[in-house]
DNA sequence: AACTATTTATAAAT
DNA sequence: TATTTATAAATAGTT
């Protein structure tokens, strides 16, 4: 249908080719528009140039195009999307179950939500959150240390600073501070008294501690 | 184009209106495949009739209906299914990390991975890992006393049973057993001894005991 | 499904 | 890029 009957095959010449694009493209328009109203079909045409740029055309009888391939997925058994999003619902529903286990098991270990718990498992229970108590006193305590012993190196160097100091500047009589000697710091006793209060001199941090509030109660509801 | 006009509107004769969709789908087919191929371009034509049939086109130089749906996707910025997706992928990502931070905090109540932890944080896990102990602990000796109690119940009951058939039996004189009073069940002495031992008087379940394994270590691997 | 008169689409020219 | 026009192609009604 033209002043000459032309080949199937891609047109060479890019204007000529783009100018056969925009009329077709027109006329397959026209033609989709057309079957849809005149035979009552849904139609959904795509059309993408090289150019990158794209048309469509989705008959009005159909809200949208993705109704449209909704459609075509459930009458052709293709599948578009369905399997990939079912698996991920899969895996969603997975994790949240998982979730929901391990928050139940925190607040078992907490002490929550024992009533309907078998007495072996409370045996169970009891005795791990006794061994994890252990673990976790002798781990404070092994800290307690480690940073005693680093305040104490601490010290002793800045008594020996001192020292060089009145050493240097001939002050050997009346030495201002007895430092170190008169000074019985808390580090020394810390941990024979359990080190419940070494925190008091440490320095307080500005912020409310959220670390140590990650083990109370506030959020472990369920979701 | 034929013997006469016809107004585009829906088809009233239904056997003439499937016989024109055949028709004009044939040829909408014919010219997405010449557009295709004259021009290089990406086409897709779905078609679903009344009747539930659904017919394709999908130009060749696209891998699949897919393919096109997602650079159509692209260069429109029509969104098909990307946000519900990376909606879920978000969700996804998210409750990952919680399980993991999750299952963390149940480690570390089970003294592990206490290495980078600040004393501050180390010293709230101690004083809750502690308290939760004791009420764990409360909740077994509770657990233990009703247990008891119920089992010196059934006993009662079973002997008063027995005294029963006794005298009714008329065996005054030489009782078979002496039942409750010539055994000192282990029951009665449980709870100040710290019942630790009186697992061993119930019954044995076949399997395995897989929840008391649950406070293990077995399932906290990270994933 | 095949035929064919006629309409419609469009290739090439402008 | 739009319009024109000669011609090819599509198809409505018929068989």
């Amino acid at each position: 249908m033209g002043r000459g009957k032309i080949e199937i095959k891609q047109i060479e010449n890019a204007t000529n080719r783009q100018v056969t694009y925009s009329k077709r493209r027109t006329g397959i328009m026209k033609k989709a528009k057309e079957l849809s109203v005149l035979c009552d079909a849904e139609v959904l045409v795509l059309m993408l140039s090289t150019t990158g740029k794209c048309h469509e055309f989705c008959s009005p009888s159909s809200s949208d195009i993705k109704s449209v391939l909704d459609k075509y997925q459930q009458a052709s058994g293709v599948d578009l999307w369905k399997t990939q999003y079912e698996s991920m619902r899969r895996t969603l529903h997975h994790l949240m179950e998982e979730n929901q286990n391990l928050r139940r098991r925190i607040r078992q270990r907490m002490g929550e939500e024992l009533e309907g718990m078998e007495f072996e498992e409370m045996r169970g229970l009891e005795q791990n959150v006794d061994e994890a108590l252990k673990i976790v006193r002798s781990r404070k305590y092994h800290v307690i240390t480690t940073q005693t012993d680093t305040y104490k190196k601490k010290v002793k160097n800045s008594f020996e600073t001192y020292q060089g100091l009145v050493h240097e500047l001939g002050m050997h009589d009346e030495p201002l501070y007895g430092f170190v000697d008169n000074m019985p710091g808390p580090w020394e006793s810390a941990v024979s008294f359990g080190a419940e209060d070494l925190y008091s001199f440490r320095a307080m941090p500005s912020q409310p501690n959220l670390h140590g509030m990650a083990y109370g109660f506030h959020d472990l509801r369920r979701g």
